[in-house]
Order: structure tokens, then C-alpha cells, then sequence
RNA sequence: GGAGGGAUGUCCGAGUGGUUAAAGGAGACGGGCUGUAAACCCGUUGGCUCUGCCUACGCAGGUUCGAAUCCUGCUCCCUCCA
């Protein structure tokens, strides 16, 4: 092992913060002279099984502790999810089944261990029900640790009460039991994205409360989803989850603003190349990147030949799926073909054959193509847009 | 406990009896340009058996030739006073 120094610095070189300051370094210090690994806690959501890149920045991070030989406690939050997190105003989350959330949990993990070390010795799940389902006198022990003052220094729950909006004792209550899980899993380092600062910090003092060391805090910056814009998310629809076919993932990549490369490659920890390459190859660069992390090189270098030959030189794909369609009369019906290939409604099959949205065998259709005989249709390609495909079958 | 405000399409947000499938914006999608970047231009954006029909403005009823708009009840949300 390195010395503790020179790990803690190769640690948060692309970290938001590193709170406090010189906190990792003594901590791992501390456990290098101890002779055991640190115990790095990473709390996650499980209502949201799908991982994406987002989330792969701070597993990226727990993947190199446990290179250095320290070890990664993952906490599902059933607990707090079985309640349903009221924040977020009106749209009531469903309040999960201790079923759903096992299985969840179950399905993260599978995805995280794309990321991380499942052994053992590295890694541990734990589940917060274990510890949060209390009695009333521990609830009190727990709430006295903080002020209301204290938690009104965090920005989102200031900006909201100066504006009299909502804020229900439950939201308020979050931090409280985030800290606790710290408490009950002993953690010597928690990651989060930067957006968890206050959590994170928090949790130090209930710790000290509790008469534990505190935990030393890194934190990680949010990666922008795809539009470069906002923060990845599902609901955004500007995420690459991590099981997506190469294609997709180098698609999405490469509609990446360029303004937001730079950031990917920090924070995905990809290495950069050269300072001349121009933006469009280190873009190319970074997507075979990514894919060769979660898929293998070979389909990083597939995926790319794809994405040349149908984008580039707009050939057809080397592999397109068939659709079963309908026909009647010998004619086929486009727009209820079209919806049952691609999954769009009719209406709006429509509308695409109308702005030119639709080719058959690589002629654009028209308005006025709305039902053409087997023959013109049956075993062609039909491309929607810039870029799905699917040979029509009759059936 | 009292008083008041609100619930509109993916989101934000106009509209307070009739050219309203519902202004405007955002987002998304299609076309052009291109590096599936940005910027920019044009167009589309509830569904369908599509020159028409059906469904839609929190839910359920009612008034009216006609309602997102008026009335009644209900649900939910918010604010202020106590």
C-alpha cells in the first residue's frame, strides 16, 4: 500500500470536496497503522433499480478504495422507502413492498458489481430497516443530536422555508436517519454526489453524538446527463444506463454537448487523449470508452463501425430487427404497421409519414402513403427517423 | 378552530359561458444544415376506422342550445390568523 498522503490525494483528484480537510488522509493513516480497511459507506435509493452512468461516478470511487484494499458498505434504504420520501410536493411516491425493494436492491447490486469487487471481503449490503425500525426512546436519542437551526442550514430546506414553501417534519427527519445508518454501519468515509454535501457532514455529528470517530467526507460532482444540461436522471430521460446495448450507449455519447466532454472524462474517469484530437474523436474516444467498461473492447469496436456506417456513411444497420405487421386485401396499412413496429401511435405514425419522417427501402414516404401493397412493403426496411429500423414481415 | 388561494395537456403557464384539442414558453419529435456537438431555419406535438369522430382542463353530479369557464358535493394541496 501507498502512503496514506499519496492515496488520499490519487483519491479526491476528481472529487468535489474532501471534507474535512486532511480528514481521509488521517483516516487512512489510521487504519494503514491499524492494519484493517476502511469501512466506506454509500447509501442508495431503492426505488430506482436501473443503474446509469450518473451513479457509476461514486461506484467508480468505491471501486478504487477497494483497490487500495479498503472495504465498500452499500445500505439500501428499504426503510426510508417503505415510508415514501414526501419531498418533491404533491406527486405521493408509491410506498414500496419489502418484496419490491429486495428485489431492487437485488437488481442494483448485479449492475454494481459491473463497477465494483463483489468479493466478501470488499463488500457488504445491509438494509436500514435492520437498524431504523426503533423504538420511540431511540427515536428521541436520535432527534436530539440536531436543531432545527441545523438543519435549516441546508440550502434546498432555507430556500424553502424563506419562500414559506412546504416542508413536512418527515423531509426533515431524512438527514437524521442517514446519519444514524453511518452510526449503525461504524463508517469511517461516506461518498455522495455533491448534492449530499450536508447529509454526509451531518452524519459526522450524530456520529460524535454517538461517541463514534467521526466519518471523513468525499464527495463527487454530479454528472450532467446527456443533454450536458441537467443532472442525469431517468425522469430526464438523459441517461445511458449501464446495461444498454453498445449501440445505444455510443449514440448517446456522441450526442453529447461538447462542452460537457470534459467533465465526462474527469469524472468517469476515462483517460483523455491527446490535446489536439479534435472534439468529434475525443468523443468517439470517450464512447468506446465507456462501452469497453461495460460491455468489453470488442463491442466498443462494434459499436462503432455501426455508428459509422449508419450515421457516417448512412448505410442500413449491419442487424435490423423484424416486425411482424398485418396486411388486408393485399395492402398493408402504414400507420398501424408503423405503430406496431416501433411502438409510436398512429396518429403520430402519421405525422412522421407526413414530414418526411418515414423511408421505405430508402425513399422518403409521403402524407398519401397510407396503405401500399404487400409487395412494396414485405421483407423492406422501413426507417422512422434518424435512426430506428425494423424489416417488416407480413404476416 | 377561523379566513383565503389553488388543482389545466410531458412540464411551466394563459384562459372565467360559444371560431378552445385549449394562447405562450420549455421539453420532445420530424425535416434542413452538421461532427447524431453547438448555433440557426422550417414543421409537428391526445387518440382513432382522419375532409370526420371520440376523449380531455382534480373527482362526482347539476344548470344551459352550448361549460375548462356558472352551481352543489367530494378529494387533495397551499397560505395567513389563532
Amino acid at each position: 500500500m501507498a502512503s496514506a498522503g499519496s492515496d488520499a490525494a490519487f483519491l479526491a483528484r476528481n472529487a468535489a470536496e474532501s471534507l474535512p480537510a486532511g480528514g481521509l488522509a488521517h483516516k487512512l493513516e489510521q487504519a494503514a497503522q491499524a492494519g484493517r480497511p476502511l469501512r466506506v459507506k454509500l447509501g442508495l435509493d431503492p426505488t430506482a433499480p436501473d443503474i446509469h452512468l450518473g451513479h457509476t461516478v461514486v461506484l467508480q470511487k468505491l471501486r478504487e478504495f477497494q483497490d487500495l484494499g479498503h472495504r465498500v458498505v452499500l445500505i439500501v434504504g428499504d426503510y426510508t422507502a417503505r415510508v415514501g420520501d414526501p419531498s418533491g410536493r404533491s406527486d405521493t411516491r408509491p410506498v414500496l413492498t419489502g418484496e419490491e425493494i429486495e428485489a431492487n436492491a437485488r437488481t442494483y447490486e448485479q449492475q454494481a458489481f459491473k463497477v465494483i469487487d463483489p468479493d466478501p471481503e470488499r463488500y457488504e449490503l445491509r438494509f436500514n430497516g435492520e437498524w431504523l425500525d426503533m423504538r420511540m426512546e431511540e427515536l428521541f436519542r436520535l432527534t436530539r443530536t440536531t436543531t432545527v437551526a441545523q438543519l435549516l442550514d441546508r440550502e434546498d430546506f432555507a430556500t424553502r422555508y424563506a419562500a414559506r414553501a412546504p416542508i413536512s417534519i418527515l423531509e426533515l427527519l431524512y438527514p437524521l436517519m442517514q446519519g444514524y445508518d453511518s452510526v449503525a454501519v461504524r463508517s469511517d468515509v461516506e461518498l455522495g454526489g455533491t448534492d449530499q454535501t450536508f447529509n454526509l457532514l451531518l452524519a459526522r455529528d450524530i456520529q460524535r453524538h454517538y461517541g463514534l470517530p467521526e466519518q471523513a467526507v468525499l464527495t463527487l460532482p454530479i454528472l450532467p446527463g446527456t443533454d450536458g444540461v441537467d443532472k442525469m436522471s431517468k425522469t430526464k430521460g438523459n441517461q445511458i444506463g449501464i446495461s444498454e446495448p453498445p449501440e445505444e450507449m455510443f449514440g448517446k455519447t456522441m450526442r453529447l454537448p461538447d462542452e460537457a466532454m470534459d467533465g465526462w472524462f474527469d469524472l468517469l474517469a476515462v483517460e483523455r487523449p491527446a490535446e489536439a484530437t479534435a472534439p468529434r474523436d475525443a468523443k468517439r474516444a470517450l464512447a468506446r470508452a465507456i462501452i469497453t467498461r461495460f460491455h468489453d473492447t470488442g463491442a466498443a469496436e462494434r459499436a462503432q463501425a455501426h455508428f459509422d456506417r449508419v450515421f457516417v456513411e448512412h448505410e442500413l444497420p449491419a442487424e435490423i430487427d423484424d416486425s411482424a405487421i398485418d396486411a388486408q386485401d393485399g395492402l398493408v396499412h402504414l400507420p398501424a404497421a408503423l405503430a406496431s413496429a416501433f411502438g409510436v401511435s398512429r396518429s403520430e405514425a402519421r405525422r412522421l409519414l407526413a414530414q418526411g419522417g418515414v423511408k421505405l427501402a430508402g425513399e422518403p414516404l409521403g402524407a398519401a402513403d397510407l396503405d401500399l401493397p404487400v409487395a412494396r412493403v414485405d421483407g423492406v426496411v422501413v426507417q422512422l427517423g434518424r435512426r430506428q429500423f425494423r424489416r417488416l414481415r407480413v404476416r
